[in-house]
DNA sequence: GTCTATAAATGGATAGAC
DNA sequence: GTCTATCCATTTATAGAC
């Protein structure tokens, strides 16, 4: 039920995981926020849903499963910021509707958020896979605009990152979400300003 | 010898590791910056130098006292840093000096930095690191002048944590040192144009 | 300073009962 | 879908010889 869905903000869990395989991808998601991917266990993410590690491993046959299944429900988040932004009729208010929207995430996401960005094990994973690097495609030639420049998306690939880790700064947890949202909006405009 | 020190780049481990201890220290980084600090055992770092797991531990009783290790010979480059920006007779050359050198240190070590900035081990183990809680006060400190408002301090941790993701981005791989400084370096003075 | 050997715990993963 | 029980590899860490 969607109602269930936005009750336990899982609403980007793509559809074809079960409601058992749903909360080991948020429990899996918590921990590996709090400890890394490579410092969570199963048996960790048994103890948070209150199963024991075989009741994991017959929903996802491997821990690389479970890492897959959620770099796959973040990354609908961005793929649904980046058509909605391939959806505008010109490229400049494409940049302006995908900024707003990635802001959106990593403000939302914030700490989880980090996990994509930064943890060595996730960056590994994604780095070798095909629709996570077609998603950057997408995202950086729409932040870089027509511009072909090479320099164009060294900024927008700085850009993105920056908001990702400005996102998930220790000193900025104490902000509320529109405090921060202001911040990193500000912040990004700042940068397109560019004097190219 | 400083020479020595010079051509292996172990410059700034600090003074009171002994060469054993600092071949160990700067094997762990490399390993760190590649596998992330959990993901990396004793016995890498022991392959890595050539030798068993026991010869590591009788150099440090622990793997935290490792990490510990790195931690200091990173964080002497960013005191260098913050010393000599205090060393400037106003607040505005002072962060300027500061900037230039957190730059560098951006460039020259990048992967490695990124260890630093966002692995989730070491990131848990520096929070609760007093030295570096303080290194980090002065650093944000300078980067806000003297500005007592709480959102320079926002900025300025943004800032900080934005030239470190920058810099070790994918993306930015293939830029050589140069290039990468310049690119930073624009990123940074266009941020600090703030229009606040 | 380095080695072999080993302890004790935990990791990922599987078999088979309920 | 969940459990108990188990396998095997690897982990941190130590003891003691050279």
């Amino acid at each position: 039920m969607s109602s269930d869905d936005a009750a336990t903000g899982d609403v980007a869990v793509p559809d074809h995981y079960s409601r058992a395989q749903r909360r080991i991808i948020l429990a899996a998601f918590e921990q590996f926020a709090q400890h890394g991917v490579s410092a969570t266990s199963l048996q960790m993410i048994a103890d948070v849903i209150g199963v024991t590690k075989a009741a994991v491993y017959h929903q996802f046959k491997s821990k690389d499963d479970i890492v897959l299944a959620v770099a796959e429900t973040e990354m609908a988040r961005l793929e649904a910021a980046i058509t909605l932004a391939d959806a505008q009729r010109d490229s400049v208010r494409a940049r302006e509707v995908l900024l707003t929207r990635v802001i959106d995430v990593a403000v939302q996401r914030r700490r989880l958020y980090s996990v994509m960005q930064s943890d060595p094990y996730m960056a590994r994973f994604l780095a070798e896979h095909e629709p996570f690097r077609r998603l950057m495609e997408r995202l950086f030639a729409i932040l870089a605009g027509e511009d072909l420049d090479s320099d164009m998306r060294v900024q927008a690939a700085m850009l993105y990152s920056a908001i990702g880790s400005a996102a998930s700064h220790p000193l900025v947890v104490d902000l509320d979400d529109e405090a921060l949202r202001i911040h990193l909006t500000q912040f990004a405009r700042t940068l397109f300003q560019l004097p190219h």
